[in-house]
DNA sequence: TTCGTCATGTAATGGGTTACATGATTAC
DNA sequence: GTAATCATGTAACCCATTACATGACGAA
């Protein structure tokens, strides 16, 4: 259960009703970089989110004999409740790499509260894992190649600079709050 | 198969047998923070590289009566063999955001020729990419809200980082060459 | 009439994680 | 003696992909 599929397809439906194909398109522009999702994963997901009641699945267009509908999905009510709670928690599921990226696509919704804890949780996150980084190139910068080197440094810098990205998302978000 | 564990194991098993913990502790080490494997995934993948040949599983220290066995992996022939194979290849594959790190991390277990035509492929890769970001930038600016156009523009800018970060180092690659 | 894109799905497979189970060794 | 860390594994599960199968609709 969980995973990032299926909030994004919660964040999506809350927008408005869609079809499996057009939820895709979207799922994918959305989430740009991050991630990319194959029919093979969303059909299933969404047939696993109907038999949980948070979405129902209305036949769209002509259905005459032969032909197929097109189906069109809808968040329900429990839907709507269920992504409130998720879009709520901003505990350290939300902190993580994959999962970071598609709550904070979805902050539009959110309330200023939650939307610095997660932007805190996953900054701190992010300082643990260069200080993970900064300790392990001091302690065994000598004993890597050039290459392990160039590779661990490069990392540290990403990870630096996400960490600048987020404090100033914070500060903004502290200015627009006061 | 492949995998990029596989291909780790590979490379660490290439510099000295280790055993099975120790290993885990470089790859994770190694690949700071592009992946952590774990042991469930670990040691079914030695024993699959066992069954293929590449490594051969031996006994260490005492083994008395209801003692186990510490167990140290080593590279075979075969096994040299199939990794000089797979760092040779420089493919699609090897430009891929999980394998690129990886393979980049051996690279100077590899000839400037593969190392330029990998960075080169990762670089195309990551270009094509960013010039997707921008397309759907400029063709849906105005639709998205300010934070999912943050996260789109926070996207853009790691990507184009990571590009010139890569032009860097092909242009080391081909002045050490001449 | 055929090609591209829209559209919906399933089956097989892959590659990983978590939680569990067990035991040895070291440092305090 | 006990806690931390070293050490080896398995079983159940999860979440995704690939390849496949099918078919509608619009434009050239």
């Amino acid at each position: 259960m969980g995973g990032v599929l299926e909030f994004a397809v919660l964040g999506l439906l809350h927008e408005s009703p869609l079809h499996g194909y057009e939820l895709r398109k979207r799922l994918n522009l959305m989430l740009g970089h991050f991630r990319a999702f194959s029919y093979g994963s969303l059909y299933p997901c969404l047939n696993r989110m109907e038999q949980h009641g948070w979405i129902t699945k209305d036949a769209a267009g002509v259905v005459g004999p032969g032909r197929r509908a097109k189906v069109v999905y809808k968040l329900t009510a429990e839907g709507k409740e269920h992504f409130q709670e998720l879009l709520a928690e901003g505990g350290p599921s939300q902190w993580e790499d994959e999962t970071f990226g598609v709550h904070f696509a979805f902050f539009a919704q959110t309330d200023a509260h939650t939307r610095i804890r997660i932007l805190e949780g996953r900054r701190n996150r992010l300082e643990e894992r260069s200080a993970g980084f900064r300790a392990g190139l001091t302690r065994t910068r000598e004993k890597l190649d050039n290459y392990t080197l160039a590779l661990q440094e490069h990392g540290l810098e990403s990870v630096e600079r996400e960490v600048r990205w987020l404090n100033e998302l914070i500060a903004s978000e502290r200015t627009k709050q006061a």
